[in-house]
DNA sequence: GCGGGCTGTTAGCGCTCGCTAACCTGCCGC
DNA sequence: GCGGCAGGTTAGCGAGCGCTAACAGCCCGC
């Protein structure tokens, strides 16, 4: 299982910079990109406006730094599961929890993630965009391992699917996070299971 | 089956609001609500900016009724598959192709309606949520008369996991219509079967 | 045939937003 | 103890936005 997610963490330095990411993406999640002012943001972390420019070159750059460490997060740790020497079902499953766990512990970086693609730098874009796709790639080889019945565009079609179940994360707040957990698991597996 | 969703047809006067309500769906949901302008709107369909204000009272005004008019069709259509005298399991699927049929149709109604709600006056948001929520409260219902084995909470968050799961058609442009169709009906139905 | 509504135009107001400039302050190394 | 830098402040510019005002052509009923 690898780390938590906590973005860039390397020493005390970076604190400010978490703190504004964190407060941003709750921001960005509930009213979208261009429906946040960088004071909006300044004021969530207890600073005023323009002293954000101290910690990033621009709004942009903040969306960009964000949505570059989630899909790294995501892909670094796709691949670290898909990598274990064990049988194909067992690690569908894991793939299944390990994505279940980021989409529940962090709801708003899933938000912020699905809905701010097209607000990113062309750079920026090129880059997350490089980084989802490879992301895809190891559920769509993990998938047709567990289900060679499968076509390589159904099991495409398939894992963009249970992402979308898994994603639904931020409008499920009625369960508990364990049995959510255990659900959405279940959920995934089952539709899966029945794309075979 | 319900009548396709053509919003507001009443005669002739009204196609000029159609054409510009189509025309901000798809802007919205490439670029966001704050991020489309009066001005882009009305070049999408040919006329300039100011314009569309002999048509709508305000650019909320158009999100408002786009999001209204979305989620009274999908209350209605899933009332009347939930109403037909048929065994659970086939009133279960039929609803599940219902919104498949509209996810595949409409992918950037969706994207919008996913993404745009807080963008909403406070009024249109509390219509469009109310609705909303009785269109749950019909897959609610439908789901645990299918599978009387599950609780109301899970039935709940099954269904937004549904709903995630089907509204994945603006990511998933791989496999053909029908064959995506089929695919995400089955997905759907083994998620749910696995829930119980 | 002509007055009036319907639907379009352009000019421009007022506000907000991202960002920069200029300045201030506390801390740390020498 | 003092120079410099890190990290804050406020003022304000320039652009873009939603929207209104003022006006123009077209079509239709009388």
């Amino acid at each position: 299982m690898p780390a938590n997610f906590t973005p860039l963490v390397n020493g005390e330095k970076a604190n400010r910079r978490e703190q504004i990411l964190a407060a941003a993406a709750e921001l960005f999640a509930h009213h979208g990109f261009h429906g946040v002012g960088i004071d909006d943001i300044g004021a969530a972390v207890g600073i005023s406006g323009p002293a954000l420019y101290r910690h990033f070159r621009s709004k942009d750059a903040i969306l960009g730094e964000m949505l570059n460490s989630i899909s790294r997060y995501l892909l670094d740790g796709g691949t670290a599961w898909a990598s274990r020497p064990v049988d194909p079902d067992d690690t569908l499953a894991g793939l299944v929890a390990f994505h279940v766990g980021f989409a529940l512990a962090h709801p708003s970086l899933i938000t912020v993630q699905e809905r701010n693609l097209a607000n990113l730098t062309d750079a920026d874009r090129k880059q997350v965009r490089a980084l989802q796709r490879q992301y895809v790639e190891v559920w769509v080889r993990v998938i047709r391992e567990a289900l060679p019945e499968l076509g390589e565009l159904e099991a495409r079609s398939a894992a963009h699917a249970v992402f979308g179940l898994i994603n639904s994360t931020p409008y499920n707040r009625h369960l508990g996070d364990g049995e959510l957990a255990e659900l959405l698991c279940r959920l995934a597996l089952g539709a899966l299971r029945a794309a075979g």
